[in-house]
DNA sequence: TAACCGTGGCC
DNA sequence: TGGCCAAGGTT
């Protein structure tokens, strides 16, 4: 088993993949490791989300807040506007409550050691383990959807996911080396990625296919099962556009729970199978021809449109005229950008 | 425990 | 083109 670990390590020092908050093997065999804060930051952004999507958004964060005590000191406005985009906005305000609960706790440090990394929000099984093992290089076993699929293929397990996450950890654990339990931890993960795809995998390039279960049974390919995930509802609802003759925009902070929890869009309707208007101010509203479509993890929505041009002096009901000159479509989560793209071009306001 | 929670790329 | 998928956490 130890040897199979080693394998990977060796096939990790040359293919290791290159990311901003990555050390390289070759630095962390000298003794290097990443800025806990970097590494914990990018853990986060990562969470069903894509290393190409992470990139420049890491970056960003980086260039504003290099620090936890400066990303504790944010706005609470400032970081969502950041975050519009990447989804999953709850990981965004875990993000706020993690680094000023680092600062006021832990004096500015990050812990080192997974049981208190656990305590921390947003900070769950895989996360506590990501940072402990690769930025402190402690030897904790990560297990992420990377790592569920090189295990269920190495061993050839047919139960299903999420059932088989139990028996996916104890074999993932039992192949964790003592050594450089950082970098094994991103090797397995980077198999997963590059080699060991949850489509065509790459089993002639593979380092462990000699070893491989699931390549031998020939059912590689297939894993892990998965139960079947149930169909998703459509529901409808309303946004409306608002623009103030001076060109300012009105906008509506959601409240802080729930779907695009935190974030900025355009006022509207509840979201369910029969919406009930709720305009955030009297207008002459004027239904655009065009909706607005977007899928959610588990539903799909089609927005009405509805805009108004209003007086100067006009006072709404829900929501804060944004200036024109302040407005920035891209701080908006991406449903509500979509609004504001079919409704732009269409306004008789610049 | 299962439902909730985004987005963009891929085939 | 639509379902699948990605370095999951919270409730």
């Amino acid at each position: 088993m130890r040897d199979r670990s080693l394998q990977l390590l060796d096939w990790y020092d040359v293919h290791a993949r290159s990311m901003p908050w990555r050390v390289p093997p070759a630095e962390r065999k000298a003794g290097a490791l990443p800025d806990p804060y970097g590494v914990w930051l990018s853990e986060v952004m990562l969470q069903q989300t894509t290393v190409a999507a992470v990139r420049d958004y890491w970056r960003k964060f980086m260039g504003i807040w290099p620090t936890v005590a400066d990303l504790a000191a944010a706005e609470d406005a400032d970081v969502m506007a950041a975050w519009a985009g990447l989804g999953y906005y709850a990981r965004a305000r875990n993000l706020l409550k993690c680094a000023r609960a680092v600062v006021a706790d832990h004096g500015g440090v990050f812990p080192s050691d997974r049981a208190t990394l656990l305590t921390l929000p947003g900070i769950g099984p895989y996360t506590a383990s990501a940072v402990a093992a690769i930025a402190f290089d402690a030897p904790e076993t990560v297990l992420d959807g990377n790592v569920e699929r090189v295990m269920a293929r190495l061993y050839d397990v047919h139960t299903p996911l999420p059932a088989a996450k139990p028996e996916l950890m104890a074999l993932a654990e039992a192949l964790t080396p003592r050594e450089r339990p950082g970098d094994y931890a991103q090797a397995v993960m980077d198999l997963g990625a590059t080699i060991c795809t949850p489509k065509s995998p790459a089993c002639g390039i593979c380092p462990w296919r000699d070893g491989c279960a699931g390549r031998i049974a020939g059912t590689a390919t297939g894993l892990p099962r998965k139960t079947p995930k149930k169909a998703v509802p459509v529901r409808r609802g309303i946004a409306y556009v608002a623009r103030r003759a001076d060109g300012a925009w009105l906008l509506e902070t959601r409240a802080d729970k729930g779907l695009l929890g935190g974030m900025l869009g355009f006022p509207g309707s509840d979201w369910s199978d029969d919406p009930q208007p709720a305009p955030p101010m009297l207008a002459d509203w004027q239904v655009l021809d065009a909706t607005a479509r977007h899928t959610f993890t588990h539903f799909h929505l089609e927005l009405t449109i509805l805009w108004a041009v209003v007086a100067e002096d006009a006072v709404p009901e829900r929501g804060h005229f944004v200036g024109h000159d302040t407005y920035s479509p891209a701080s908006l989560p991406t449903v509500m950008r979509k609004v504001h793209d079919l409704v732009a071009d269409s306004l008789p306001i610049r």
